[in-house]
DNA sequence: CCCGACATGTAAATGGTTACATGATTGC
DNA sequence: GCAATCATGTAACCATTTACATGTCGGG
């Protein structure tokens, strides 16, 4: 149920269209939650059904139109009392490790194969998370300024260094998966000596 | 769809029982895979539709009976390919990071309390993968053991040194999540200093 | 004889993915 | 006029969770 509070947190900054909300997704937001347009239009209704969000139509050229959607009083509501309540973890369901763990099953090439698409894989995000941290210490954040912009001085402190904070945590993150797979390459290496 | 081949990778070992494999995701593969017992029972069945197990009925007591389940050709192979082909790595979605970008919202100690959290979850599993390695590396590991006792000696090391390879991996990787929410535990209090 | 472990499911709901479908607008 | 982008959905499917349901066995 995690959508419904991510939506929350973007539209808690100013109103947005299902559209502008799936380009987020697509770029800011979408470095910690995905969720492509076919959930996030029928989330968004649900949302609004449930006194969360209020949507409005909005004219867009001449015939067009879009449904633009605000936070409500209730929405605010829901969204601190999830941050002030306590997640669940859910159990571990992780395919990367669970492979590795009978790696003897494949072939010495493919193995190899496996650890570097790890490396891959986590080097992608690793960029993508590295550029964040630098628009955040550079003020070039769009979302973040607008967020700011709504915001007492006194709170920017705050705001900045928790999203700063949370890439850095995911970059942390990235590359342990990367020394990890490294090393796999090497252990693969060390048993296949002659492949 | 990787239940199915953590499932393979049981069975590749010997014949058990839906309630042996439900045991095995409760204790070993739980650590890397967690399934519960009304998703494991279906999936045999439909995998035995499919040719990649087959079961039989065994008598167990007086009236009572059991169906246990044994790979076949097509089951080996269809494991082997999954273990030489790639994996799709699924975007990302992370509650605990999603949160944490948003943590101003919290009160400072809901904020605490989320970073403590944090820590009681991952040093939790940390205890529980170290206990792993332990029994990889004293030959204690139940499954480990009865896996060995089917191959070659020639092929020990590599079943070994995979095994414990992935649980390292775990390991570093909830190291890395503690001191992450560490650092968050020391921001709270810099950014929060009267409370 | 009772209890905890053994044994096997079904049903409903939730959350997420993939594919399909359609149409308007803006800029070149 | 065409393409890329803006805009909004539905439908089918798959994976997973939670709740319910039932019965046997073995040890104390």
């Amino acid at each position: 149920m995690s959508l419904r509070y991510a939506l929350l947190a973007l539209l808690s900054v100013e109103p947005m269209t299902g559209y502008d909300l799936y380009k987020e997704f697509e770029s800011s937001v979408g470095h910690v939650w995905h969720a492509p347009d076919s959930q996030i239009y029928p989330e968004l209704r649900r949302m609004e059904k449930d006194g969360l969000l209020e949507g409005e139509e909005v004219v867009w050229g001449q015939r067009g139109k879009k449904r633009q959607y605000h936070i409500t009083e209730a929405g605010t509501a829901a969204f601190r009392d999830w941050m002030n309540g306590t997640l669940e973890y859910s159990r571990v369901r992780d395919p990367a490790h669970l492979k590795a763990a009978y790696l003897e099953w494949a072939e010495p090439e493919a193995a190899r194969e496996q650890m570097r698409a790890h490396i891959r894989h986590h080097t992608a995000q690793l960029e993508q998370w590295r550029e964040k941290v630098r628009e955040i210490e550079q003020g070039t954040s769009p979302m973040l300024t607008r967020r700011l912009a709504t915001l007492p001085a006194s709170e920017h402190s705050k705001t900045t260094a928790f999203k700063k904070f949370t890439y850095q945590g995911l970059i942390a993150r990235a590359e342990q998966e990367i020394a990890w797979a490294q090393q796999g390459l090497a252990l693969i290496d060390e048993l296949y000596p002659a492949g």
